[in-house]
DNA sequence: AGCTAATCCTA
DNA sequence: GTAGGATTAGCTA
């Protein structure tokens, strides 16, 4: 070996139970014998042989040796005798495969290392040492933390898994130390799976921090004594022979005595019909044809190797899918009885809920949810039948499967269909669900593997699409889906603008906004008194998660029918509520047509300027730096600004400052607040910590995460609008959040510069003036109020001078800042606390005030209690469109969380009527626009409760501007007229920052 | 990996 | 005082 060598250590048996968790346990030879991981193992090694350029990695080994554990007596054992002494056995499927792996090893001519009393990582280690002095390449194939310490500007590890080199920088950005301080951070950290005890209460991160401030973990052991945080110190004092002990079992050793010398290592040419025999018999049929055609043997002539296999259990056929059985509809009524509110005070509420959930459970128990019932669909003259039966009842519920819960992101992967089967008996609740699969696939497409295809048997898509696009575009059968909204711009994607529909979800949401969330599961549980099958149980969780189009298709049916078959359930049962409760309206204007409206928005997205994004990004870290720099200065030590517990320990424990203030958990308060007031006080530290808070606020939330959303095709930001998660009636928006984006200083503002519009467009900027205002002068029918609107006064300044009996000219702006907080104080359901909170005032003071204005606008008064009675009365209250909002809570006997949704009760008609007017805005406005011709000039884009986003070709903004106001201003026309006018003020621009 | 608390951005 | 969502820290599983 030599310098310019490169040496590839595979860290065998750390791969094998990697491979055998990621790769799924089918993977079987035909009889029976689980082969998974070597599978995986052998696609690694060949393309690591094969194509290593085309890889992460990027060079092709001359070198390559694959280390295995030998036993289980190491010398760690020797030191610490509970080292790994809590591993159970390994699974009794990868029994088998130890012993394949290393013929595997074999087959491929390749080194197979072990030396008794060592484990892979020493073995590995001393190789990687020696291969350095020499002055060679070395790659560590494996992405175990433990070896991580060995990484070098000459020694890299590669995941095989993820494709992906470690270096350096890499191992600081996963622990926050380089290679060479690992050892003592996992001396301090231990680890769990290996039994090294380390010290307790210390993790990965505090670990870093520790090593930062201090260097090592003996520098650090030495001057325990200066850490701060009692229960740290004492941690670490008290464990410092452990952890000392803990850096003899994590550090690696470099002398193991190795039986091969580098030189043996050496790649050896390829022995093709041996690799090719040990292929057959493991019957991996794809790579013995690679191997065959890559060496030029036909693989035909080949027998099969004897391999000799050492069962370590008897085998065990495939698991059958857990939880899915008859035993879940067997406990429904539990269930149901379980979610009946168990904190609500009002008892006779929750005996009601319980009441119909059990009604509804009784109305289905004969058609019980049967997942054995459902169909898989693969056939087009089976689709056919499918949709000729929908045709034939009118009404169909559906759900697409995909790749992703982001629609403008998501696959289809299939498509999910229930009907009600009413041809034996009309009115029968009994179902039928069925799956369509459209895109599963089988394989995995990465480094071990046979690659991807897809699985056989399956509708080709552009064939059932064409199929459904007739029925999901025909309005004259409804389509019910659950949270619609995903489902239509999913499809709206495959060239189908779903018509005729209606959504479980916003059903739900009309009818009770405020009690409960309306996602299907909980809906299933509380109306029907079933638990469906969760997400997790089909596609797995966290590392093991898979996306739906490698679920097995068994499963993906049992899931996937099952929530259309729920989804139509639910539609039978709440669709007739809306009607009862009066709630027809609220749902066919304010709800169902905003679902185009807001798909078509999402859609469409806007253009952000990632240029901008980024200078900005760059200017903010330097400020934010030498904020640190002065506050590390000022406070006397380093710490981590960005933690409160830190911060607080500092500002009151340390430097012992007065005015400290406790959050309801007991920490000290460190809010902006607080640090104004003592900034106030002439304390330097606490207004840099504000200042340093907004950069680093700005940067992480703003300008760094931004461009991360941008959509890697149509180059633009897709939001997601939620029509049915809050109380009120307005919209959230998320992923990312466009209705935070900063706009009261000046700093903040830049962010909106870069939300831009499209060459030869402007953005258009038009939100309504003092909306909640104006609403609450319509509804309290305040004369004073009615009238300063209709004369287009200065509303606060009115106030102001009615309290105060100030003449409006000259009035000094204390007094109308004053006069404006009330204002907003009494949409937000006013409180003395509250009012002498945002004023900086004495409680006493601002109850003062309150008074007075009570005085002055009776009226007010009055609505704020028939309100309160009204919520009492009936459990929620209702917009001016009759809109409810419901407050399960209003009749605690806990006085705070009474006087909370008091508050709450009182500002949601206010809230909600506003939401409702800009609701019933934004669907009138895409036909006003085709009215004017606009229609093509003119797209909609973005909601901020009072604010709408369009953009708007150049030479069309002055006939689009008044259209837009004047639809705006009259959205509550015809349905109700208001008492005073709407002001609907708008800008065009290109920028948000400009047009706002 | 998933949860809560604290904080801060918006209307 | 109302209504939201995102980020970070720090903890538990």
């Amino acid at each position: 070996m030599k310098t310019g060598d490169h040496l590839f250590l595979v860290d065998g048996s750390g791969f094998i139970f990697r491979a055998f968790h990621a790769i799924p346990a089918l993977n079987r030879k035909s009889d029976g014998l689980p082969v998974n991981a070597v599978s995986g193992f052998c696609n690694m090694l060949w393309k690591l042989l094969r194509d290593a350029r085309n890889t992460d990695v990027g060079v092709t080994p001359t070198h390559l040796a694959v280390i295995f554990d030998y036993s289980s007596t190491t010398f760690r054992k020797e030191i610490y005798p509970l080292y790994k002494a809590n591993r159970s056995a390994p699974p009794e499927d990868l029994i088998p495969q130890f012993g394949l792996i290393r013929h595997a090893t074999r087959a491929f001519n390749l080194p197979c290392i072990e030396t008794e009393g060592f484990e892979a990582d020493d073995i590995i280690a001393t190789y990687a040492r020696a291969a350095e002095a020499i002055g060679a390449d070395v790659t560590i194939v494996s992405s175990d933390k433990d070896l991580m310490q060995l990484v070098t500007p000459n020694v890299h590890m590669y995941d095989a898994m993820k494709d992906k080199q470690i270096g350096i920088p890499d191992v600081i950005e996963k622990w926050g130390v380089p290679p060479e301080k690992m050892i003592d951070l996992q001396a301090m950290t231990g680890d769990s799976t290996d039994n090294v005890p380390g010290i307790p209460g210390i993790g990965p991160k505090t670990a870093a921090q520790l090593l930062e401030e201090f260097g090592d973990l003996e520098t650090l052991l030495a001057r325990a004594s200066e850490i701060k945080q009692v229960k740290r110190r004492e941690n670490i004092v008290a464990n410092a022979d452990l952890a000392r002990l803990s850096r003899q079992l994590v550090a690696l050793r470099t002398d193991v005595p190795l039986e091969l010398g580098l030189e043996e290592l050496v790649l050896e040419k390829q022995d093709g019909p041996k690799l090719i025999a040990f292929l057959k018999a493991m019957e991996f049929t794809t790579l013995t044809r690679r191997v065959a055609e890559t060496c030029d043997c036909d693989a035909s002539a080949i027998e099969p190797a004897e391999v000799p296999v050492e069962w370590g259990a008897t085998a065990h056929g495939p698991d059958l899918d857990p939880g899915v059985a008859e035993g879940q509809d067997a406990e429904a009524p539990k269930a149901a009885t379980a979610s009946a509110k168990p904190a609500s005070a009002s008892s006779a509420d929750g005996a009601r809920a319980m009441d119909l959930a059990a009604q509804r459970h009784e109305a289905f128990s004969g058609h019980k949810i049967d997942h054995a019932s459902y169909t898989t669909i693969r056939t087009v003259e089976n689709l056919k039948l499918w949709i000729a039966a929908a045709r034939e009842t009118g009404i169909v519920a559906f759900d697409t499967e995909t790749t992703s819960l982001d629609p403008m992101q998501a696959e289809l992967v299939g498509v999910s269909l229930a009907i009600q089967d009413n041809t034996q008996q009309p009115n029968a609740n009994e179902i039928r669900a069925a799956y369509l699969p459209l895109a599963h696939k089988a394989g995995a497409d990465d480094l071990f593997s046979d690659g991807v295809k897809l699985v056989e048997n399956q509708v080709p898509m552009a064939e059932a699409l064409a199929l459904l696009k007739e029925l999901l575009e025909d309005p004259s059968v409804l389509k019910v889906a659950q949270n619609l909204k995903y489902d239509y711009l999913v499809i709206k994607r495959h060239g189908i603008t779903l018509r005729g529909f209606d959504d479980t979800m916003l059903i739900s949401y009309v009818l009770e906004a405020g009690a409960g969330n309306h996602g299907m599961d909980a809906l299933s549980e509380r109306w029907l008194g079933h638990t469906p099958i969760a997400y997790k149980d089909v596609a797995g969780s966290g590392k093991s998660a898979v996306t739906f189009d490698y679920v097995d298709i068994d499963k993906a049916t049992a899931y996937a029918a099952e929530d259309s078959d729920v989804t139509l359930r639910l539609w039978l049962t709440l669709k007739p509520r809306l009607a009862a409760a009066g709630l027809t309206r609220v749902y066919e204007r304010l709800e169902r047509p905003l679902v185009p409206v807001l798909a078509h928005m999402e859609e469409r997205g806007i253009t952000i300027d990632r240029q901008i994004l980024s200078r900005l990004s760059g200017e903010l870290a330097q400020k934010a730096a030498s904020f640190e720099d002065e506050i590390y200065e000022l406070a006397g030590e380093r710490f981590n600004i960005g933690s409160p517990k830190q911060l607080g320990d500092i500002l009151f424990g340390k430097m012992g400052l007065p005015g400290g203030s406790k959050t309801k958990t007991g920490q000290w308060s460190t809010s902006a607040q607080v640090l104004e007031d003592l900034a106030a006080q002439g304390e330097p530290l606490p207004r840099k910590i504000v200042d340093w808070r907004q950069l680093t606020k700005l940067k992480s939330t703003y300008t760094d995460a931004l461009p991360s959303y941008v959509h890697p095709e149509t180059k633009r930001v897709h939001t997601s609008y939620s029509l049915a998660s809050t109380t009120t009636g307005r919209l959230s928006s998320s992923e990312p959040n466009l209705q935070n984006i900063p706009v009261r200083n000046a700093e903040g503002r830049k962010i909106r510069t870069a939300f831009i519009s499209t060459p030869g467009h402007k953005l258009l900027s038009a939100d309504y003036s003092q909306i909640e205002l104006r609403v609450l002068a319509h509804v309290a029918d305040i004369p004073q109020l009615r009238q300063a609107f209709a004369e287009g006064i200065d509303i606060h300044a009115m106030t102001a001078s009615e309290m105060f009996g100030v003449p409006v000219e000259g009035m000094p702006s204390e007094v109308r800042r004053r006069a404006k907080a009330i204002n907003f104080g009494i949409i937000y359901g006013i409180s003395a606390f509250g009012l002498a909170n945002q004023l900086s005032i004495e409680r006493s003071e601002a109850g003062d005030y309150i008074k007075k204005y009570f005085e002055r606008f009776p009226g007010i008064r009055d609505y704020m209690e028939s309100t309160k009675a009204f919520a009492r009365e009936n459990g929620y209250v209702e917009t001016i469109f009759g809109r409810r909002a419901h407050y399960p809570d209003i009749k605690s006997s806990n006085p705070s969380v009474r006087a909370f949704n008091e508050r709450a009760a009182i500002n949601a008609p206010i809230q909600g009527s506003a939401a409702d007017i800009i609701r019933r805005a934004m669907v009138q406005i895409e036909p006003a626009l085709a009215k004017s011709g606009l229609g093509e000039k003119v797209r909609m884009l973005l909601q901020v409760h009072d604010e709408l986003i369009f953009e708007v070709e150049d030479e069309a903004v002055g006939v689009a501007m008044p259209v837009i106001v004047h639809t705006m201003e009259n959205a509550a026309l015809p349905a109700l007229e208001l008492k005073v006018p709407l002001k609907v003020d708008a800008r065009a621009a290109s920028n948000w920052d400009e047009a706002h």
